[in-house]
DNA sequence: CGTATTATTGACCACTTTCAAAGTGAGTGG
DNA sequence: CCACTCACTTTGAAAGTGGTCAATAATACG
């Protein structure tokens, strides 16, 4: 990778694979997401679109001059890094504690959030997005099969906790059942 | 937390933890490591020396008002935290898609290598080092019980991959063969 | 309409956890 | 010096969660 950008449109994933072909994905861009790593010559991970893409993208060298002359930028990369950090630590907690039914409702809780974020509709009430991920792209996300995340799927639907329009839209009736059903604090924290 | 600081000697674990006790480990803080997050005021999870330590730290006012003067701290910083999140989204792929006995392996091998990087020893031949963690300690970093982890160190030392001195010193008579259990490229790649 | 992709469901099995008991070793105080 | 305690570790047996393999269903697309 000789150049740095960020997404305009569209998703890709960040995944890690082994040799026999487990994968785990360590991340998802989206839309004002920064790609490249400023003063790395390698990726450490596949790189992959899942949909069609728009993004805008600057040559390595001159930005990491323009890094050098405007310092503001290298604060600013800083602050998203840390914020990356910070998720990906959360996702640790996501991978090595919960159960396959919390890892489903983590999953779509954080949809759920992103989107309303997007959309400016609050979290109170029901909430309704689609999924921009497959059934083995979820997998690949919570260190599942597809199997179990589709049968945990159907649990939360049977149990009333989601309702589901097709295989990808899906209505959150209560937003508080969903994230106790994630394992996090029901209460207060939820600043979008 | 009002400073930041660097780790002198000693070493912390950083920890999240669920309202019913489950914890992951997210991150290691050994010697030469940063502490804190420039820019922000809370800290997202729990700090715990489990060692006697010596940090060098600063206040953290007068901290973001010499990055604003220095942009080569923030350059610095926006490297060790990128270091970081690679090292997050490895253990990623270590906690969602590895085996019991992977993990173990992945872990000993991470040690390893880092105790021969900060001993200048190579990593051909045999390779002896301390365990910094209770069985306890392993397990939250791997997302397994203290239990499981006892099972697969006794495992791995009877299959002959390692040798135990005590319950802490480890002995490995070959890195590859190590490797080979962890699941990682046995070949190349170790540029230590 | 047929084929390919994605998703659901079932049966069975393996791995990890849970619960319980016993072992080890360092440090303390009689 | 030895028994005692406490923290850490090992080991066993039973239970449960998620994985594997396999068949079927739904959906999209030519």
């Amino acid at each position: 990778m000789d150049f740095v950008g960020s997404v305009v449109s569209g998703i890709a994933t960040l995944t890690q694979t082994m040799e026999d072909g487990r994968t785990q994905m360590v991340g998802l861009l989206l839309p004002s997401d920064f790609v490249g790593r400023p003063g790395r010559n390698a990726a450490a991970y596949d790189v992959v679109a899942t949909t069609d893409m728009v993004m805008c993208c600057f040559r390595k060298a001159p930005f990491e001059d323009l890094m050098e002359r405007t310092p503001h930028i290298a604060q600013r990369l800083l602050q998203m890094t840390l914020d990356e950090l910070d998720a990906a630590r959360e996702w640790m907690l996501v991978l090595g504690r919960k159960t396959a039914r919390e890892k489903i409702a983590s999953l779509l809780s954080i949809v759920a959030r992103r989107d309303a974020s997007l959309n400016m509709s609050g979290l109170s009430g029901a909430v309704s997005f689609d999924l921009p991920l497959t059934r083995e792209a979820m997998a690949d996300y919570l260190g599942l099969t597809l199997e179990t995340v589709s049968r945990q799927v159907s649990a939360l639907r049977k149990d009333g906790v989601i309702q589901l329009e097709g295989k990808r839209h899906i209505t959150v009736p209560d937003m508080s059942v969903l994230l106790e059903e994630a394992g996090d604090d029901t209460d207060g924290g939820m600043l979008i």
